[in-house]
RNA sequence: GAAGCUGGCUAGACAGUCGCCGUUCGCAUUUAACUUGUCAGUUUACUGACUUAGUUAAAUGGCGAAGCCCCUCGCGGGCUUACGCAACGAAGGGAGGAAAGUCCGGGCUGCAUAGAGCAAGAUGACGGCUAACGGCCGUACGCUGAAAUCUUUCUGGCGAAAGCUGGGAAUUAUAAGGCGCGGAAUAGGGCCACAGAGACGAGCGUAUUAAGUUACGGUGAAACGCGGUAACCUCCAUCUGCAGCAAUAUCAAAUAGGCUGGCACUUUUAUUUGUGUGAAGGUACGCAAGUAAAUAAGGCGUGGCUCGCGCUGCCAGCGGGUAGAUAGCUCGAGCGCACAAGCAAUUGUACGCCUAGAUGAAUGACUGUCACCUUAGCAAUAAGGCUACAGAACCCGGCUUACCGGCCAGCUUCACUU
RNA sequence: CGGGGCGUAGCGCAGCCUGGUAGCGUACUUGUCUGGGGGACAAGGGGUCGCAGGUUCAAAUCCUGCCGUUCCGA
């Protein structure tokens, strides 16, 4: 039975996590998210979020910002597989757009999950793509 | 009742689903004993069985760490730990009046320090409060402060008149309240545009007088006067050591570098030191050690092996210390209430309470109902907003700035009624 | 957390320290030179000096408090 929880393994805590998915330099980008991502090794999907001062001063805004995205991760992260993401804002939302933020991480996820099959078939060359 | 103003409190509510972060407790499973309950036997007491709940004791159990023991020495096995973590359950808690701006003041921590002074900076009516302040309270002063009131005046209506009433304008003093307050101008220096005869030294012009004796002089903010300006320099009084929780303390990976010890250390050249040959000094030669450069060998990697290529002294320990972790980290000049002192700020006493501690950063998201607001509508209701300003980052006392509303209390003026 | 700079015409900047007139370049308008454009020359318009309060006879300038923007250090 999969769990909704989100503990500290789910999230990338270090700078090394943040660095070392930037340096991987994969993203998908729609209008108001980019997502960069990278095949993890802790068997389990990590989250990081980035939502920068530039997009929205308020910081009640920006809190709302990353709380939705949070739970959004939250409820799918068991589908997603081992893969390490960072969610940054390009673009202020509010509760207005919810339903739109909504279905812009489903469409992204579904792109997500395309890219990383061939990954996932062969581990291999998950292993040689980390070493470079 | 109307108008104006001040202060305090609050910061949508409830329910559902899924979650986040601390704190406290229980840990999960098995066994035994006791208490309670039911049933059976039965001498109002005892025995046996069962189940639920609670308490106590023991054992077993996930990962890591430390210590001890055993051993066939290996990434072995076993035991212990009021050691940590993970996972599970329960209880209880979880943003603000400004958390904001970072403008002042203090606590706390480190460094420095017998004490004093210089420099630099800040403050400046008087008195008080305070841990302290540039803050607050009281008093005095200045500026301001009403469509209300007083006074004057113009005008319209009613009326025989007295008078009543409506509108406009001017003026004066103000209420509650708001804002401000910068000590010293014979201690000294600087500046005072334009205008004006003259701008800080006094002199000049006219009139006058025994006499620089007296009076006046269009301008200008200030004029014939030893003025104004210290939010110009300065002087006086008071205060301030410097830095900031990314302070600071403890533990401490990898890599590079430092120190120590052991092992390895070929040859040549240069140089330094010691020593021998030499009667002595110098020179020369030999030996030993250190340093520098080059080279060989060795080691490691590439690889099935050789050649080749690339890198390079090897091992162990120590100390500093980075990433990281822990502490600092929330019980404090704390909050509530009552009484007392005081005009007040504030202080004292008694009682009660514990109220966020995150760190790539929690305190939430969504849905429904009600309340609130806006629009439409006589209303019922419908649609929309789902609401203001805004998010703790070591902690307090203030100040300033932002702000949709709601509730309560008080003050002043005026009008009416009793 | 600590420290500094800037805000003046549409744009880029002087003037502020040492208070009395707000200016330079460019852009804009008009005119002249040219057959026309470009260019040159001449004239002109355009300023809450970021906002509010204060000191002063007088404030872009001095003082205080805000607002915006930008940079630096730990």
């Amino acid at each position: 039975m999969a769990r909704f929880s989100l503990t500290k393994q789910a999230k990338l805590i270090k700078t090394d996590d943040f660095s070392s998915v930037f340096n991987f330099r994969k993203r998908i980008s729609t209008h108001y998210l980019i997502i960069h991502y990278r095949p993890g090794a802790q068997g389990q999907a990590r989250l990081g979020l980035v939502v920068s001062k530039k997009t929205a001063k308020s910081a009640v805004h920006r809190n709302y910002m990353r709380r939705v995205l949070r739970e959004l991760f939250r409820l799918q992260q068991h589908e997603i597989g081992a893969i390490d993401l960072i969610i940054r804002v390009q673009k202020s939302f509010s509760q207005t757009d919810f339903m739109q933020i909504k279905q812009e991480f489903n469409v992204l996820m579904t792109k997500l999950k395309q890219r990383m099959q061939p990954l996932i078939a062969n581990p291999d060359s998950v292993s040689v793509a980390t070493d470079k």
